[in-house]
DNA sequence: GAAATTTTGTTAATATTTTAACATTGTTAA
DNA sequence: TTAACAATGTTAAAATATTAACAAAATTTC
């Protein structure tokens, strides 16, 4: 299963998503071509994924939610779950907090860090705060793997260098400066900004084309 | 420019990004091979980016800062300015406005939409914060383009609607939902969930292997 | 002033990702 | 019962994206 295609790593968590909701509303089966729709993609792409994790559907009756969902989690998934920390207890970062809550996943946020001393100490939509100083034995003491970065722009660097030193394994940056870890930390980049401004790009991009 | 590869308009942006940066720090010229290393990525690849949008810098000096700056602007901004809305002022809502509060970027966030009658009628971090009635009215007036979701999940189907029927062009959805638009609408699907699965996944992958 | 070095710009090769094509096989319908 | 249909699974082709290779030229070093 390492080797994946990384799209469709991507794309077994969507489809994931997609199914949870199916399975919320009663469906038991569902075709390619449906999944297809849900994520704007071909349903030749959704069966070429669904092959590559060697899943097998029924013909004429499509895939089994519920199987199909489960043999997803057993790739992406660690069985024991990942711990995960926030780093910035912000805007950002609580909504990242709420977009978990509630969602029964492996993935568990189970710490916080701000510098502000007002937040530490509290619990955050059930997340507890702590200081910046105490991140290594919160870090070790939890178990945690992967760390999220949603500090200022300004904090990037120091921030990504005390994970590491922590001992993180994955590091997610949502801050708009990239930041440098040592090859075996996993790290992704996420830039909202590059997003939005995609987008300005492609709607300009159309308008120009009308005139 | 119109076919400039996707991959290349994301980079562009982040290259600019990372110049701005440079510029502060008074710097003039810069070489492929220092881009390269801000954004994790290849000087090749940054050569070859700079040659698709034509620009060529200084044998053995690298490139202007200044001039690849404005450059990219060109190709990646529109020269009007694009405007933006933003629905859904929650903390993701909020976190987004304020990283672009200060950047003199050629994107506006000049209007918030909320259901909430106690935000409804504020500021809030500069942006005027409307009720979704308000949403065809204040659009048109305030000639906005882009659309930013930022609403839970189940309201998600719905403000895409409102959005495409006010007159929307482009779309960016951080709602863990996808939802559908006519085809002359760019949408930009966004989805939190999947990078930290992904990140959680790379991780697994590693400790894995080292067992 | 000649040789070595460094950096750009570009073409060619490779790798990755998506799409097309189609064989196969249950199911429905005539 | 047999033909038409609708879905999967897979191989082959096409498109996209990255990397390698290398010529050209400015600068430095000897």
């Amino acid at each position: 299963m390492k080797d994946l295609p990384h799209k469709t790593i991507e794309r077994l968590s969507q489809y994931r998503r997609a199914l949870l909701l199916c399975l919320d509303k009663g469906k038991t089966h569902i075709y390619s071509h449906e999944i297809a729709k849900i994520q704007h993609i071909t349903a030749v792409q959704v069966r070429r994924d669904l092959m590559l994790i060697g899943y097998t559907g029924t013909l004429r009756k499509g895939y089994n939610v519920k199987e199909l969902i489960d043999l997803i989690g057993h790739i992406i998934d660690s069985e024991e779950g990942i711990n995960v920390a926030i780093v910035g207890m912000g805007n950002l970062g609580r909504a990242l907090i709420n977009y978990f809550a509630g969602k029964r996943s492996k993935l568990k946020i189970v710490a916080g860090f701000d510098i502000n001393p007002d937040k530490i100490g509290n619990i955050m939509s059930g997340v507890p705060c702590f200081s910046l100083d105490e991140m290594p034995e919160v870090i070790a003491a939890r178990n945690i793997k992967v760390g999220i970065m949603t500090v200022p722009a300004d904090f990037a660097s120091d921030t990504a260098n005390a994970l590491v030193k922590a001992g993180i394994k994955g590091i997610l940056n949502y801050t708009p400066k990239p930041v440098n870890v040592p090859k075996e930390v996993y790290l992704e980049e996420y830039d909202m900004i590059t997003t939005l401004e995609k987008v300005a790009f492609y709607v300009k991009m159309q308008e120009e084309e009308e005139s």
